[in-house]
DNA sequence: CGGAAAATTGACTTACATCAAACTCAGTGG
DNA sequence: CCACTGAGTTTGATGTAAGTCAATTTTCCG
């Protein structure tokens, strides 16, 4: 019964098993009711290793999570922009800090709570479940990006999967807003603030993109981008040419 | 009710789960009714893109899972060991190929039947759920890893990670098995497989680690290597008494 | 405006990759 | 049993992408 949330079968993202009117539910009506917290810029929501009680969504702002090594060296693990949640896929502890890039307003439910509605309301657990798997799947494309690409194509992978966050199309110059500081999008992709400018330098130069301003970029080509990336991402099922390695023993 | 192990309480997570199969109810009396298929080294369990209708346990030997990007570069996801599942957090379809790095026994249990079996058997969600858990975990510190360290440092964390699935305690010399080639660690690393024979070399010249032939390393200073590593995994709430060393690797 | 923080650019260094041998084994067959 | 073989590994020489250090320059916010 309620398993087949677990083990959705092959097909769909969010398993339509249980679908029925499945309109006028998402989470987002749950966050409804709830007050918004406000934080300010460089405010910390919640801390590593707190508690993890609640369960976030972001009505307006940006929020970066990061971890901090013992030597001091910090670990941006992502970024989180208005629509979306926070603090789902951790157990008992936060793993991670979140702390407001730009002013910030969230609403709060507590795991209690949540795990109350769920029993009333059933389709809740394919929801937050398909959030699990979505950040699951977001964690493997950045273990890629980190073990695999340069710091060009970490670039272009950046820029390509923010417009990509943003739903706009495709086609054509796409402007993106990225809130956070050069120094944040370095942490992010495992290189220094540097080398991220100059890749943006070089970038513009090439006629890729086009830097309005600190915050802002318009990605003007697109595919190239894309290109660039490594463009793993998307569909295109590689034929497996595998070496037949033996077990030398 | 069952929503409580997707929310799981602050506290306790499901105790132990990489611990070896615990008596009472675990998903090895789910498998053990299956009959064991067998893999020879090189041969591939299943593919990226293939649907992911099995959830799989191996009863012996070791498997790599990758990726391949499409300009052929190959990136490994992680590898498993006797008494690992693979499998369950995939939607849809694996996100990874599977090939067996020795010879491989497996025994498979198709979602539809683990499905079946959830609902009779009330306390298998919560197991189910926390190898999910434990599957983000360890793709957050594979981003880590990827992204924050140098190459000594990635060395060292593989094999201190490995020494701890072993089970070993951490006091004095544990022996590990590596039965994936080199070439196979640096494709996990994001290093090239000339930079990992010389870090362990170096590991080796410092009197870290003893290597007996390809597959075999005698991790000598477990203390030195897991400080190597970082440390940033465990408990440990490190008490910051270092000075803040910049960016080395 | 003015000043400070953030971003950019340049000169130089370094860690890791690349290219190229040589060495080590384990499997095979004489 | 031992030489042959070839994949896997190790080591060395050299190249290069990215890090580090050090100025500027830009931005933006009071």
């Amino acid at each position: 019964m309620y398993s087949s949330h677990l083990l959705p079968s092959a097909g769909s993202a969010v398993p339509s098993v249980f679908d029925g009117p499945t309109e006028p539910l998402t989470l987002d009506c749950l966050f409804a009711g709830q007050p918004a917290d406000k934080f300010a810029a460089g405010e910390g929501v919640f801390w590593e290793g707190d508690t993890a009680s609640d369960i976030c969504q972001i009505v307006e702002g940006c929020l970066r999570l990061y971890r901090i090594l013992p030597d001091g060296r910090r670990a941006i693990m992502g970024f989180r922009f208005a629509g979306e949640t926070l603090g789902l896929s951790c157990e008992g502890t936060y793993c991670y800090t979140a702390e407001a890039v730009t002013p910030v307003r969230l609403r709060r439910l507590s795991r209690a709570r949540l795990r109350a509605m769920g029993e009333e309301v059933r389709p809740l657990q394919p929801l937050l479940l398909a959030k699990v798997f979505e950040e699951i799947r977001a964690a493997r494309q950045h273990i890629i990006v980190l073990g695999q690409l340069g710091a060009e194509e970490r670039t272009a992978h950046f820029l390509v999967s923010a417009a990509r966050r943003t739903g706009a199309d495709r086609r054509r110059p796409v402007t993106i807003e990225l809130p956070m500081t050069r120094q944040d999008i370095a942490d992010y992709l495992g290189l220094t603030i540097e080398t991220v400018c100059r890749v943006l330098s070089k970038l513009k130069r090439d006629g890729l993109v086009a830097l309005e301003g600190r915050h802002r970029i318009v990605l003007l080509r697109m595919t190239n981008l894309q290109h660039l990336a490594g463009e793993f991402d998307d569909a295109e099922p590689q034929a497996p040419t595998w070496t037949p390695a033996k077990w030398p023993h």
